[in-house]
DNA sequence: CTCAATGCTATCTTTTTCATAGCAAACTTG
DNA sequence: CAAGTTTGCTATGAAAAAGATAGCATTGAG
């Protein structure tokens, strides 16, 4: 099975498994942001809903990715389905800022491509 | 090439290439946030240097993760080597509270895990 | 010219992710 | 309660991405 990264245990950039680069490690990871993100803008949901929410993920990597939010402590069952926790929700709020930013990026970006 | 995540195509979670979700898809890339963080804590570095900072890239990926953050405008090459660009810096800011986050996440978790 | 440092490319192996199919358990319905 | 649905997930094979190493073409010093 596919390691966990937690703090405190080796992790893709860190030896020592500093909080930050588990966190990295484990954010960056497929869907893994994208996953925390629709369960905490469209609220708790089953598996089926989330992966239509998510459009294109594949159930395999949709159960890894929420074993591992739980395991985080990030993501939860409840009885509406899987829903973020208090801590998860936290996190999403140091993320959301990210939707505004990401629109100036774009823009910024644009007279090289021509968005329409 | 891998296909770089911008703005205005369509992304994984995305068929519309909604900005956040090419952002997510960009960041969610193994190192990608990595590779802008160490740029932004440790200030630019050359292709070693930065391989080092990293612990354990392999030079294909840190060369993949090159391009794409500099095809978003987030790094940029400089006489002193690698350097966050404006943008970069900007987003870096979004993401640098995650350190802080983290240690109280990790907290949180170590009831579970005994964390010397 | 020789040598070392730098920036990558090549290559091969291991992981991850994708795309589908499909099954077991819990609900519904009739 | 039998039959059909929905839900949550596992299985499987193929493709894509990442990891580990080796090594080559510049560049700049000496």
């Amino acid at each position: 099975m596919t390691k966990i990264p937690l703090p405190g245990s080796p992790v893709r950039g860190s030896k020592s498994g500093a909080p930050v680069m588990a966190l990295l490690d484990l954010l960056g990871r497929r869907w893994a942001m994208g996953v925390l993100w629709t369960l905490c803008q469209g609220g708790p949901a089953t598996f089926r809903i989330l992966q239509e929410r998510c459009e294109s993920i594949s159930p395999a990597v949709l159960n890894s990715r929420l074993k591992e939010l739980r395991e985080a402590n990030l993501v939860e069952r409840t009885t509406e389905g899987y829903a973020a926790t208090k801590l998860g929700q936290e996190l999403f709020g140091h993320l959301e800022p990210l939707g505004a930013w990401a629109k100036i990026w774009g823009k910024s970006l644009a007279p090289h491509q021509d968005i329409v």
